[in-house]
DNA sequence: TCTTAGCACTCACTCTCTCTGAGTGCTAAA
DNA sequence: TTTAGCACTCAGAGAGAGTGAGTGCTAAGA
């Protein structure tokens, strides 16, 4: 049955005076509200209809009406209206995506802290490696004296290094015959295919340079292993602290233990793969600990068999159309950022890293 | 003056009981223990002089005593005795440790992860570069067509490499003689030193490849940046939610909000350069949100002119012997493990990263 | 038939008051 | 110097009364 008109006009005020004051709204408070022109007794009887449809509740006899998950549901896929950043707030965005972003990785972990900032709410952050990946190409570069330089790049385009320091003398030549080796064995295989005959092999035609294979395969192999994880940044956790929904410990502290890493990484399988934003609204989240929270998250591309995830988790009672609003700017600005080819002066698409 | 040898063995209990119940302890309980052979009165008459003394306080009349941030200190400098990890503690350690630390990094905030969980306590993790570094070396390979693998090798031994890509035609040649320019140029300077006239000379040496310098000077010049920066990992912050001293919302999030990345690595200028140990209880800390909060640090050579610092925070009420020894293990265990050279088969001393 | 005014009712919250008991300090005896 | 005894203090728990926001229902009005 779809609800008249007044029955969602009430709904929709419910659930944006209860986000913004987390105070269950009474039929007086509607009725006083501008472009409302029932009175409250009207707006009672209206209100006690969307209880029993299920999309209010009442915390008790003598309180006011709270929208209920079905409720904020409604909200969400009905009434919500286009939030439309401000100028202050794209601007503070677009100065930190502007921030120069060395790595992914840290990319990531910065806009987790910037989403958690804006929008007072813990924040999370992920990459996710889609495809299969294989090593592409090795590299054996000398540095100091009885130290190498290793360089591997994947399929999706990642390259990584390491610096091996071992006390042994090998010519220029000898590094060339090893790379070439790795280059003509070792490439394009997924890490199971590495089995002991196959490295057996690989060392014996290594040559002098042979002492350096089983640190590169091992190296190479937690590099696929590590591609094909996901990565998860959570921020921010303590913003959850501010909001009463929370005040009682016990659930903050539930809540708080819920959104770990190893919790959020496990999310996309939960996701529906066509739409790039989505709601988890409280009980729609499938972990109980999560039944009063809702879940915001949103998907963008970057290229090369990647995908990024962003999010907030927070209390059911949130500005739903702040918080996607500033998420799927975030998002396309990410999406941008890193699946564009690579132009002088641009940010880099690029990801580093360290070697010690 | 000289505590008598039952005040101290009082102050003792006091602390011992009060780290594990949080609950003030009274003249009874301390007679009730084992191995005290005086009656509550007497108990009662030194607990009197404690607290004038400045070693206890009374959160109010009828109430037992707690230990003052003075009482902490002098149980932590004198009255503490060793604690001795079980061998379950140190085999989870151990495990932890030998689980694959693929990069320096995410190691520290693995080990962090860990003692958070051992301690139940909010721990932090950072690393900190102490000299000045220079670029020792440039290299630059071909990847796919319009890509490069740029690899820059610094003094301290961290080596990152970054994808470019540029519509650009370049032989091997071409990329012998930038790779020999730059390295002839911008190799043992600080980033201070590259300089507009500089990159503009160097840029006209470069030959047809000269339109990757931008992007390579950006990136050495990021790079070197980022190895004098601290990196700092939180994390558990949950966990501080547990303890009683931190029901009051207000005061966690106070402290919370205290205990962030930012906080923490301006954290090591207020330390004792020469004890790796150390406490700071309640007041000691300068700043004023972490006045009731205790903060135990230890730190570690890494070599190469790195240190690692991990730490963890909580209230003043903590177990400082149980929370110093696994400190000290870990401390001891990751110094072993990343300042040892490569052997075949151990786990890196190195760090890696990611190019996307 | 829909809307609204009016009224009795409910019930969370706050405030006050009392009671309880753990713990203290002091005194005087051992 | 130690200890038993006693009066005193005071946080915290629990009970009871008062308050007021909000409700549901009824009956009158449009």
């Amino acid at each position: 049955m779809e609800l008249s008109e007044r029955k969602q006009k009430i709904l929709k005020v419910i659930v944006d005076l209860y986000v913004r004051t987390a105070e269950p709204v009474g039929s007086k408070t509607i009725a006083a509200q501008p472009d409302m022109d029932y009175s409250s007794a009207t707006i009672r009887n209206e209100m006690a209809e969307l209880t029993n449809l299920g999309y209010l509740e009442q915390p008790h006899t003598s309180a006011g009406r709270i929208p209920s998950a079905a409720g904020y549901r409604f909200y969400i896929d009905r009434l919500m209206q286009d939030y439309r950043l401000t100028t202050d707030e794209t601007q503070s965005i677009n100065q930190a995506m502007e921030l120069r972003m060395q790595e992914f990785d840290r990319a990531m972990s910065q806009v987790g802290k910037l989403i958690s900032q804006l929008t007072n709410l813990p924040a999370y952050a992920m990459t996710a490696h889609t495809g299969g990946t294989t090593v592409k190409r090795f590299e054996i570069l000398p540095a100091d004296r009885g130290s190498f330089i290793l360089v591997v790049m994947t399929t999706d385009d990642t390259v990584r290094n390491k610096l091996i320091k071992l006390p042994l003398q090998v010519t220029d030549g000898d590094l060339k015959l090893l790379s070439a080796v790795l280059n003509a064995s070792l490439t394009e295989l997924p890490a199971e295919s590495f089995t002991p005959e196959l490295i057996d092999r690989v060392t014996r035609s290594a040559g002098a340079a042979a002492g350096l294979i089983p640190i590169i395969v091992d190296f190479a192999t937690q590099m696929l292993e590590q591609c094909s994880r996901a990565q998860v940044y959570v921020t921010g956790q303590n913003r959850l602290l501010g909001h009463p929904e929370y005040q009682d410990l016990t659930k903050a502290q539930q809540v708080l233990g819920a959104i770990d890493e190893e919790t959020i990484s496990n999310l996309p399988a939960k996701l529906d793969p066509k739409s790039p934003m989505q709601i988890l609204v409280g009980p729609e989240n499938v972990s109980r600990e999560l039944k009063d929270t809702s879940v915001v998250v949103t998907r963008f591309d970057i290229g090369e068999g990647m995908q990024g995830m962003i999010g907030v988790v927070g209390p059911q009672r949130m500005d739903y159309a702040q918080i996607t609003a500033r998420l799927s700017y975030f998002a396309e600005g990410l999406g941008r950022m890193f699946s564009k080819p690579e132009l002088p002066g641009t940010p880099a698409k690029a990801e580093e890293n360290t070697e010690d």
